[in-house]
DNA sequence: GTCTATAAGTGGATAGAC
DNA sequence: GTCTATCCACTTATAGAC
């Protein structure tokens, strides 16, 4: 095994253990045993927590920017991408209802710990923040599109805490059909007041 | 000093630091330190971390009974009463921009450590949701009361996720301001439509 | 009811053999 | 690159003196 591969490979199980156990409560002793690697040989790879949190955050950057681009790639509107992004509480609505929101999880704990990683991890939301402003922007609403890309994100992190705590598939898919219309309703810039504008 | 007294007095430290650092990461020492016990005497009061837990999630229940009620009596229309609700986002913003929601973050957590607990937690999110739907359905809104109080508990747990990850005041009072508006428009229930009314 | 002392275990982290 | 052995700090938890 080469030291990049195994490298990786601890990243990838450190992703899954920090999502589904959270970031204090995963040991290196968890990680080691995912790879199957003494924690002896395990700090030939990483020498601190910190390391691999900072690791597992890059990797986690990499992936969503990889999936941003696929969106963009695979839809022909701006507001299909939008659903595209919305979608995911449906596509991953199992491990949201176990584990909750990645990013909003991790940037919870985090701040919390107030660990410096936190702005890191902050990032991952403006990754989306961005993109989604692209899309607003796209749409014709450029003079507001951080306000109506904020709340895309806000609602998204909503119907993910509350996936969490109550296990309701029904909630969500009715909340993203509620973005789908709120979306409609924001597509013609300046036609007569549909829902509330944001200012 | 009186048993109970003490007792209350440990709950209430454990209550804050449960909430600025999370339940994992707070330890037994922390909150002895806390209430200037020594740890051999915390003992006496609680034998494990769990029943501080069971404790904590208990009185945070009664003070949000306490707050849910007051809120009852001090506002004449549900309308407002909702508004109230809605507004301690603004009242708590310096609380929530450093550690979240109370009430999300630890349920959040529990789901990730799979505690027995969780289900406790997540009786803080009913009491609210409770009350919410006795709100609409005083607003006229009986038929969809609980989809319209899943709502307005969604946004809050979206705002205060990103107000956390952001710490942007102007995002906080801008979603109100949109939650309001929203509000305004669930009012009149026969009436064209507005935003899109929850099915 | 409060304390000190201490057990038993786990956490992160290191040294050095192979 | 991988292992075993080990260290130290900290955590939960108990026993027993006062």
């Amino acid at each position: 095994m080469t030291a990049s591969e195994t490298r990786r490979q601890i990243v990838v199980a450190a992703d899954r253990l920090f999502y589904e156990r959270g970031f204090e409560a995963t040991s290196f002793a968890d990680i080691a045993g995912a790879v199957r690697l003494s924690r002896g040989n395990f700090y030939y790879h990483f020498r601190t927590k910190d390391e691999i949190l900072q690791a597992v955050i890059a990797h986690r950057i990499d992936a969503t920017q990889a999936v941003l681009d696929a969106w963009e790639a695979g839809a022909d509107s701006p507001a299909e991408r939008i659903l595209s992004f919305v979608r995911i509480l449906i596509t991953n609505r199992t491990a949201i209802m176990a584990h909750g929101c990645p990013v909003g999880t991790l940037c919870n704990e985090l701040s919390k710990l107030d660990h410096a990683a936190k702005d890191d991890a902050v990032r991952l939301f403006t990754l989306f923040r961005g993109w989604l402003v692209r899309q607003f922007t796209a749409l014709g609403r450029e003079a507001d599109a951080d306000a109506l890309a904020l709340h895309v994100l806000m609602r998204s992190q909503g119907v993910a805490t509350l996936a969490t705590a109550f296990r309701d598939e029904a909630f969500v898919r009715r909340e993203i059909d509620d973005v789908a219309a709120w979306l409609t309703a924001q597509c013609p810039p300046a036609s007569p007041p549909a829902s509330r504008p944001h200012p």
